[in-house]
DNA sequence: CCCTCATATTTGCCTTGGCGAATACGAATA
DNA sequence: TATTCGTATTCGCCAAGGCAAATATGAGGG
């Protein structure tokens, strides 16, 4: 049952607010990395556990990597995003989510054309508040 | 997150069976016994789980234990159930499951007040096919 | 070429949870 | 009360998958 591989996917917290940040553009891990202030091995570890299961795909862009949301997207996963916008909007660590990815700076758009120097990415750390003790 | 929960409910073959079942009335495990063809330990178990985590609940009647959608449905389950509807009404192994608890023989009604006696409840498993080799 | 940056993967460890087989238990019957 | 039926739980085993720490890789800049 292609369902069950989509739950499995979702039924992690980091993999759910990955694939909650993809449902609104793509990124890279950089973007991951600002937005989640998590280890950049457990973000790319679960990115390649939805990549190996048919959900994200991922394009190099010089040194960066991609991410998108698989296209078309499994059925079964666009049915659950689709539909459970309103349980996911409702989740306070989806919404902080959110909020922190639209506040990135702007500058530090890896999707773009542009593809932005080290020195552009350094804001996107800086952005955020420091590192929680 | 309680999204979290539902989502490790539902991505077992035999939880996603047992729910998408219980989502049309309630049922006691005799009844997913002749539906699913499972062993009984196993349907136990998952319902087990169910209840521990707070999607089902329970009741005796009689000998029988009868379990429902908890009330009021956790409400991320609620969104997944009735968004997920098109989505479950595709997949092949639901649709027969749906199929076969239509046919239950009626007589098998362990939610009705009259509790059956334990040679109805053989009906249900004659209702069926013999067991596969 | 060498270095650094962004990202990926490996290693070792630990927990969750899957399974069948066997067993326990409570209610109803005999 | 002894048995049977419906159901629940325990046991031993095993695979998936979580984590952090360390290390590998590949692209660009100097």
């Amino acid at each position: 049952m292609k369902l069950l591989r989509v739950y499995h996917c979702l039924c992690d917290a980091t993999r759910l607010r990955l694939i909650h940040l993809l449902a609104r553009r793509p990124l890279c891990v950089c973007h991951f990395e600002a937005v989640l202030r998590l280890p950049q091995a457990r973000i790319s570890r679960h990115l390649a556990y939805l990549r190996r299961h048919g959900m994200v795909t991922t394009e190099r862009r010089g040194a960066w990597r991609v991410y998108s949301l698989a296209s078309p997207p499994p059925p079964a996963l666009a049915a659950n995003l689709a539909c459970l916008h309103d349980a996911l909007a409702e989740e306070p660590q989806l919404q902080r989510d959110r909020a922190k990815l639209d506040h990135l700076d702007p500058k530090m758009d890896c999707a773009s054309a542009a593809v932005p120097r080290r020195k552009l990415l350094r804001l996107a750390h800086r952005g955020g508040r420091s590192r929680r003790k």
